[in-house]
DNA sequence: ACCAGAGATACAGTACTCGG
DNA sequence: CCGAGTACTGTATCTCTGGT
């Protein structure tokens, strides 16, 4: 949709004015398939045509794609191609090629051509071409291309008199288990002197190739039988051919080489321009007429202005035109020596301009703002592709012109009497077209759709949006709900980017600093320094470190330390962690005796911290423990004297800005989470066991045990290697 | 009887867009 | 950048309709 919006620029109507003038005219859409639908033939498998090379580049590009070098060569005839459907043996029906996935029915025309019943009771379809033999041709007087009369002879419904002939190559079944030497020997066989001659060949090079299929070609040249359009090479076995599959134009396993021609001379005698329906700018050179094989050409594309400027044509110039492929006239070659010695680039916007073309340049296309021209080339679309019968070119621009229709939706107002002011209308005429527009009212919802011209929506996506909606209403629907969907898509894209952003964020984040003991220590020092905390805050803060230290664990589980699991601590060496909101619930923190001396030395801390908090451990008038403060908390107020653990917010902030104080620090990203890595990575150096870590730590995934592990440093790794050695 | 406009079809190129 | 898919392009041919 949004490409529809872009379209739009150019001052054609937007979609829901066009919408809404149609649901006002009455538009009912029907569900219907039209009837040209119907009489077509779908071919069971698709009739791909071929992929063209014509020079050693592009046959070394097929040679090194099909690994193999077993291959049928046939010469390729010009002519109609068609398949021919046998249904347990018995002909069935004949198919022209068409779109490669349905043509036109010969059945009855071809009859006479083929045998009723093949010698096995097989259901397939053979595939084959319809062409006038060279001498037959030339006893016609009346043509000039040999593939058109027979073309036209497809599209008679009279049967033409004319010498048609037709000759078979291939035949496709279910799983195509032969090899096409198989196929042919079995054409032969099944339709005698009908079946296309064949050569086997084994080439070890692209240019062992090359050369035969050029002999070959040379050699079929000289025949008086076939118009040739060049000469087929395939891959003989099944079992390649059908891993290397087709494109959606071409099977991958065959190639068809043509003659590179020179090309015919003629002289360009000037420049034109198509419209689009859209408005875009298509050059023309006007040639002087010139024969190539069989059709007189008069006009070639110049595809659009950057291509006429870059090919630097100009009027009056020499030029080679040959036919790409076998019907587009190209120019290949512009004779610039035979150019008059004052001839001057040719000047686009100039000539434009002469024209009466009225036209800008925008976003690098020269494109038609003349809203007459425009109207015309839409109108026309829309009577084109809803079949409004005798409502062409001619008819349009005299309506466009007259302004009796002004916009594609007047031609639902027209009336007889207005038709007729035009040359070659009379009434019947202009009551019959009058009725064509009127049917279009009930025409299926997608092919009014594509009539409508809205750019990339040609007859294939109608169709599929025919799969989805059939009304107006619908539509629009469709179009807001696409419209939701991409600011539904944008969103998540930004999203991603933000999500990306964080992760990149993430990776190149300052890596978090590992404590180590002199860290611990020099903590300390850094605390008993301090002059203006006061003494129980020192205290706190150096048991909180101590604590962080010595466990491991994180500030949020610290923070929870009880009375009793201190000094659980303080005597057993471990402790059991209840308050853990991640890991196991029964998580436990130990301590060594190296530890246990570490939390030794800060008892004092500890009872004086408590006696700050009105904690008295010891009951001196009974000389016992005072079991009633266990459940206290260890890092407390003084107003709440253990009853509640210091906020989170406070407690965290205390312990990390004197982290982020101290000097000694501040080169490394250290902070209260500093001491859980740090415990981990000392505890897997001495261990090297990374499940134990885990286990300890309490990780549920031994990756997150992994990721707190600090890299070793090169001096770790050297001596590490050295030990292996 | 003749002519002209219009439709349908074959063919195979390039242009353009989209997504990997 | 490449491959795939779709849109669009010009000529010759027959057919059909209706005007002159």
């Amino acid at each position: 949709m949004t490409s529809y919006n872009d379209a739009y620029w150019k001052g054609e109507p937007d979609l829901p004015d066009v919408a809404y003038d149609a649901l006002d005219l009455g538009t009912e859409f029907e569900d219907i398939s039209r009837l040209k639908h119907e009489l077509k033939n779908k071919h069971k498998y698709p009739m791909l045509s071929l992929e063209k090379a014509y020079c050693l580049k592009e046959i070394k590009r097929f040679f090194n794609r099909v690994s193999t070098n077993a291959f049928i060569i046939q010469p390729k005839i010009d002519g109609v191609g068609i398949s021919c459907r046998y249904e347990n043996g018995v002909f069935t029906k004949a198919t022209t090629r068409g779109n490669s996935l349905e043509g036109e029915d010969v059945t009855h025309k071809i009859q006479g051509f083929v045998p009723e019943n093949l010698t096995q009771c097989l259901s397939c379809e053979i595939r084959g071409e319809l062409y006038i033999r060279k001498k037959d041709f030339e006893q016609l007087s009346t043509y000039k291309s040999n593939r058109s009369t027979v073309a036209g002879w497809c599209n008679s419904k009279n049967a033409m008199k004319l010498p048609i002939s037709v000759i078979f190559f291939d035949v496709v079944l279910d799983n195509d288990p032969w090899t096409l030497e198989e196929k042919s020997v079995w054409l032969q066989k099944n339709f005698g002197l009908g079946a296309l001659t064949w050569e086997k060949v084994v080439c070890s090079s692209a240019g062992e190739l090359e050369t035969k299929l050029r002999n070959y070609y040379s050699e079929y040249l000289t025949n008086k039988i076939f118009p040739l359009d060049g000469v087929v090479v395939k891959v003989n076995a099944p079992d390649i051919r059908q891993k290397l599959g087709a494109s959606k134009n071409y099977p991958r396993w065959a190639l068809a080489l043509k003659s590179n021609e020179d090309g015919i001379e003629t002289i360009v005698e000037g420049i034109s321009y198509t419209i689009g329906k859209t408005g875009k700018i298509t050059p023309i050179a006007q040639l002087s007429p010139v024969e190539i094989k069989g059709s007189t050409i008069r006009r070639v594309t110049l595809n659009n202005c950057d291509y006429l400027e870059k090919m630097d044509v100009r009027p009056g110039d020499s030029v080679l035109i040959v036919k790409a492929g076998e019907i587009i006239p190209q120019i290949v070659k512009v004779k610039k020596k035979k150019r008059a010695a004052d001839s001057v680039p040719f000047d686009i916007a100039k000539s434009l301009a002469n024209n009466n073309i009225a036209t800008a340049y925008r976003e690098g296309h020269w494109v038609c703002v003349d809203k007459k021209e425009q109207l015309q080339k839409q109108i026309l679309h829309y009577a084109q592709t809803l079949k409004i019968g005798f409502l062409g070119p001619a008819l349009i621009k005299k309506l466009v012109n007259e302004e009796l229709v002004t916009s594609v939706f007047d031609l639902y107002k027209l009336t007889p009497e207005q038709l007729m002011l035009c040359e070659n209308v009379g009434e019947k005429t202009s009551k019959k077209i009058i009725n064509n527009i009127q049917v279009t009212k009930k025409c299926a919802f997608t092919d009014w759709l594509v009539a409508c011209g809205i750019p990339q929506i040609g007859p294939q996506h109608g169709k599929l949006i025919s799969n989805v909606v059939n009304s107006l209403e619908e539509f629009v629907n469709l179009v807001e709900q696409i419209e939701e969907l991409i600011a539904y898509k944008q969103n998540i894209e930004e999203e991603q980017k933000l999500k990306q952003l964080r992760r990149h964020k993430y990776l190149n984040r300052k890596k978090r600093a590992a404590s180590q003991l002199e860290h611990y220590q020099m903590l300390l020092s850094y605390i008993n320094q301090q002059t203006k905390e006061i003494d129980y805050i020192k205290q706190r803060l150096r048991v909180a470190y101590c604590c962080l230290f010595l466990t491991g664990l994180r500030i949020s589980e610290i923070r929870f330390i009880t009375v009793s699991q201190i000094l659980t601590l303080l005597k057993h060496g471990y402790i059991a962690i209840d308050r853990s909101k991640r890991g196991p619930a029964n998580k436990k923190a130990f301590l060594n005796d190296a530890g246990k001396a570490i939390l030794q030395e800060r008892s004092q801390d500890i009872y004086n911290l408590l006696h700050s908090q009105g904690i008295h451990l010891y009951n001196q008038q009974n000389n016992s423990f005072n079991s009633e403060y266990e459940h206290l908390f260890l890092f407390s107020s003084i107003q709440s004297q253990g009853q509640k653990p210091l906020s989170r917010t406070f407690f965290t902030h205390r312990i990390n800005t004197i982290l982020k104080s101290i000097p000694e620090f501040q080169e490394q990203h250290f902070t209260s989470h500093s001491f859980r890595k740090g415990y981990i990575t000392k505890l897997w150096k001495d261990y090297q066991d990374i499940e134990f870590v885990r286990q300890v730590i309490g990780h549920i995934y031994i990756g997150t045990t992994s990721r707190y592990i600090s890299q070793l440093s090169d001096d770790e790794i050297q001596t590490k290697i050295q030990k292996s050695l």
